[in-house]
DNA sequence: CATATCTCAGTTTGACTGATATAC
DNA sequence: CGTATATCAGTCCAACTGAGATAT
């Protein structure tokens, strides 16, 4: 997902109306996000899901490798190599759960603090480029008609 | 349970700095989708991107690879590897344009259209799932929205 | 015991870069 | 000549499956 990735975004858009699915639609979407993120990201040598990861520690610090590996839809052992990754450069720390010793809690260190500071404001920016064309109040529209589509794919006979 | 996640609309205060981005909204249903459909095709042996390329042969019969390999965002050998599994299980064939010798047109066999029409049941239930909540109207809206974030997007900065 | 977490090991797939031939 | 397409070849990384130790 990281690495180089060609990233013509011209392409060809596609048609409209005949409403290829709407699944088709957020794909196409997550795809463009991907590239331009991607691109933005390269230099800090880091890839899409390592920052994602970063940007979930720093909304819910202390999460476990499993957890993270759940939010991400990819096996604990994926997870646990993109995590000991962002140990090895020091931007996560993980300790033992006191109260459970099994589990090993991940924390944001001040190094993976700045970096996602850093990032900020091109990533705000991506974002504004993406939404540019929608008011505050689609933006809020598209933004609750999301979450619901996610809560209603949440738990159900895919894993 | 995988993301119990608090964002309930309601969960955080309506400041938008606080709130996880509009792209990681995009990107949790799109791994949501990814991971359905990738369950859904597995007994057909296809890969979320190769039903996408079937797809998208369905609506725009005669692309290139390389016409392909754009609108997926990959390299055209990426495509090219793609397509060749594609053909070698006779989902696609493949024809010399008559008018530009270098070009290879690719085209869906009756197998290919077969297996979409085969899938076409299952992929609109989860389409219909994922948008369960939501009113025509707001279907149409979120459609919208998508496109134009699509278009906003598309044509980059970057070289 | 059953379940969950983490880890080690090995494998594979998919995407990449690079180079080349050729058509327009 | 420069651009685009296809294809051969090699590399690399991210994800997987499998097995196992241990804590609750």
């Amino acid at each position: 997902m990281q690495g180089g990735r060609a990233h013509t975004l011209s392409g060809m858009t596609a048609d409209p109306a005949a409403g290829p699915s709407l699944l088709y639609a957020v794909k196409q979407v997550e795809l463009a996000v991907r590239a331009h993120l991607d691109e933005l990201l390269r230099p800090s040598g880091t890839t899409v899901l390592q920052y994602t990861a970063l940007t979930v520690l720093a909304r819910r610090d202390g999460l476990t490798s499993a957890e993270l590996a759940r939010n991400a839809f990819v096996t604990p052992q994926s997870m646990n190599d993109l995590v000991a990754a962002l140990e090895r450069r020091d931007l996560v720390t993980r300790h033992r759960d006191p109260r459970h010793a099994r589990r090993l809690l991940i924390s944001l260190t001040p190094a993976g603090q700045d970096l996602l500071e850093r990032m900020e404001t091109q990533v705000r920016a991506l974002e504004e480029r993406m939404l540019g064309d929608l008011t505050v109040g689609e933006r809020a529209e598209l933004r609750d008609y999301l979450n619901r589509c996610r809560s209603a794919l949440a738990d159900g006979p895919a894993r």
